[in-house]
DNA sequence: TTGACGCATCAAGATTTCTTGATTAACGGA
DNA sequence: TCCGTTAATCAAGAAATCTTGATGCGTCAA
């Protein structure tokens, strides 16, 4: 029963494979980790969906600097949105949060295993 | 027998009780992977140890800007180096690795958990 | 239809990060 | 000690990112 039982998570296998594509994806996915305003917003958002307007409460901030970061960690996959009357919801997306992980823990098994062979000689 | 059995990676338990000092760090963590020529970095180092000079050679890239990208993976934790002669070894660091790691499993654990409340109400 | 609200987008300036080439420091061999 | 090698550091300019305030657009209620 021949079936691609592939899925986005089984791309990047390891570390040691990355194609140009998966490189310019993973750092992308970094730079949206790499600012604390984005990573509040995602503690937040790791309890559930939220509106922008309870995000703009909590985190203190100015609107348009909210709605930036949001489009940020958007644009690089790691938020879905939508639209409920007026107010427009948040949440995370589980599915690329586990291709993080997939990448960050491919990396972890090969440090663990490697014990390096000599080079320069 | 009470002992402290805490390690640096349980510092961290979820991402919903960050301090101020674990956003900081998160960000450094996320913001050194966020450029793709220090993911290749980590991909020749997921392969074990390297000397500077064949990094050099595998990147194909000036010397100074290899050596730049290298102090940033430093900075933020995730190499050791070491030296032997003139050669410096550069090696990634399992257990920040590690930390990383949990960190974005804590993200992922719960976003798959939260089937969020309504907000703005 | 008008006005208020919620949020995205834009433009401009500030700040940070990156690249490049030159210099410097540490080390080992002759 | 002198020289070549290896790699860090520095200074300056280029590029990317972030912040702020203003503006625009969609939605809802009156």
């Amino acid at each position: 029963m021949p079936v691609d039982t592939s899925s986005s998570i089984d791309i990047i296998r390891t570390v040691a494979s990355l194609t140009a594509k998966d490189l310019t994806r993973s750092a992308g996915w970094f730079h949206a980790l790499s600012d604390e305003t984005r990573l509040k917003i995602l503690e937040r958002l790791s309890e559930g969906e939220q509106c922008v307007c309870d995000l703009t409460d909590m985190l203190d901030t100015a609107q348009s600097r909210l709605s930036f970061h949001l489009k940020t960690l958007k644009d690089a996959g790691l938020l879905t949105d939508r639209r409920e009357g007026r107010w427009i919801y948040y949440a995370l997306n589980p599915d690329v949060i586990e291709e993080i992980d997939g990448f960050v823990s491919s990396l972890k098994t090969q440090s663990r295993r490697s014990k390096s062979s000599k080079c320069c000689e």
